[in-house]
DNA sequence: GACTATCTTACCCAAAAAGATAAAATGGAT
DNA sequence: ATCCATTTTATCTTTTTGGGTAAGATAGTC
């Protein structure tokens, strides 16, 4: 099962790859040269029809020169904002 | 084909994950549970034996309670600097 | 209109992720 | 040495990724 957080990020990180390579000038074409990913598969990420492996998602970041963590950094900002000290005590319901 | 790099992305984030994890207290089993992942797929993900898809990577960065980008942001570290202007003019070799 | 570049979608296929389960390690504590 | 919790490994099945290719869409230009 797929949660709408997780389609949310996916989403996002398409977004920001092809706001990437658009502004490098970059077709599919030639990112899929540079990664070694195939053209139809880098359309299916970036239109968060695919959820990639972390090292396909690494090659693209590499070959957009940039961190991965830039690429799912808005995450960041919707994440719950560690208030506090959370390192005591998680609440593990039932689970425990 | 995997290169060293990303062998070395991989060990450092499943290095990352139980770090963070044991310094909540918390077992495989019950991030297990929290995550909906299983303990053998988490295990295998700590250990760097599997390229986890970005949305698990999401589950678990959720259970901890950090952001995903915390995760794996040592890499950010490790790769090309974002030294100078790269938005113009990739090199693109044979390919262009 | 036709032509071109770019991107998307739809097939196949192989490889890999991920769950379930069970069986081995591993390590601590008594 | 024994028990116990935790982790690792192995096997199996299902689902999904990702490459290849080809076929559609979608501009944009002439």
């Amino acid at each position: 099962m797929i949660t709408d957080n997780e389609r949310q990020l996916l989403h996002h990180m398409g977004q920001r790859i092809r706001e990437v390579r658009n502004s490098q000038g970059l077709t599919l074409d030639q990112l899929a040269r540079l990664t070694g990913i195939s053209a139809p598969a880098l359309s299916l990420i970036e239109t968060a029809k695919r959820d990639p492996r972390l090292t396909t998602l690494a090659r693209i970041a590499d070959a957009l020169r940039l961190p991965v963590s830039r690429l799912i950094e808005a995450e960041a900002a919707a994440s719950t904002t560690l208030s506090g000290d959370a390192s005591q005590g998680y609440d593990l319901g039932d689970y425990q």
